[in-house]
DNA sequence: TAAGACACGTGAGTC
DNA sequence: TGACTCACGTGTCTT
């Protein structure tokens, strides 16, 4: 307290070393920032952070709808889900009829099955091919009080992979298939 | 050296108004930045600095990704023509129509879905356990001139099997996907 | 206790 | 000459 220390003479010193070690990688990363953002002009700092802030949602906005387009071509998914067996759920996000042949429209990833026998789930996920994808996955698998037993991760065609999980509930799980697939595809929309 | 002069005592007070004026909006402006990158955990100055350029890099590859196959994608439906669409066909065994989504009856196995990007093939079958079952089943694939490059079989429940196989369309391959499948199945009808 | 991150006030440089 | 932006050293708060 108070104040009237400067601590020690020897720590002072290494502070300002530290603090000065500190601004340089801040420095350093602006730069490089900087540099990803193309048609950049003024490089005062507010003014890197807004203009990438800017340029960021512009990506993101232009990955989505090329995503749409592409899915749209390439999956185009006619699935015909009536009444396959017995337990089967399929993610079509908004449409609630049963009998509904899911037109899968938009943003289809992650795209989810979810089948059960006795105690046993099998999760099909068909999602981008992402960094740390498959361990937050099975992360967030395994948050649902669902033990895995294998799993299995095929890349295929540009970005996409296609996942195939075996798990068994532990005592605590207690979920209907529908709002596994929900609860899970929710859970992994924070990673995409 | 000098500092003999504060200058004005007005201006000296309107000069820490206005940095602290600026630092605001810096900080302000890294929180907006860090709310678009998503599975942001350390929101330190330099790990949102760190994170955006990766994720900007990572979505800048990837939108050029797309955008190559876009194009791509576009130039060969001149070649596919209409039904360049139709990427997706589905195993209804019997039903001849092309609209209808029969109701599947009696025994569904082997289920056999089927995706196509580029060259590549993706074949998922839904089977029962049998002896021999995946060489067959691989044997079958390769008869069609796909050259198989991975696969994997993963059992669930009682007695059937997850097969997940990616195979790449050799020279000699030229078949509808609708057609894939159905003498896929045909030819895995005689061992089950 | 020590190591790291942050905001602060301040001197200095730029257009 | 103001009105800016920046880096610096420092006190403080959080692990």
């Amino acid at each position: 307290m108070v104040g009237s220390l400067t601590r020690a003479p020897l720590l002072a010193q290494e502070h300002v070393l530290a603090e000065r070690k500190r601004r340089e990688k801040i420095s350093q990363s602006f730069l490089s920032l900087a540099a990803l953002i193309p048609g950049l002009k003024k490089k005062d700092k507010n003014s890197v952070l807004g203009d990438a802030i800017e340029y960021l949602k512009q990506l993101q906005e232009r990955k989505a709808r090329l995503e749409e387009q592409v899915a749209k071509r390439t999956v185009e998914s006619v699935k015909f889900v009536k009444k396959t067996t017995q337990f089967y759920a399929q993610d079509d996000q908004t449409s609630s009829s049963d009998e509904n042949f899911g037109t899968q429209s938009k943003n289809p990833f992650p795209d989810i099955e979810a089948r059960v026998s006795n105690k046993d789930v099998l999760i099909r996920i068909h999602c981008e091919t992402n960094k740390g994808c498959i361990s937050n996955i099975i992360n967030e698998v395994e948050k649902l009080h669902l033990s895995v037993l294998n799993s299995n991760a095929l890349p295929f065609g540009q970005a996409t992979l296609y996942i195939t999980i075996v798990a068994q509930m532990e005592d605590e799980f207690s979920m209907t298939l529908r709002d596994l697939v929900k609860t899970l595809r929710e859970g992994l929309l924070n990673f995409m």
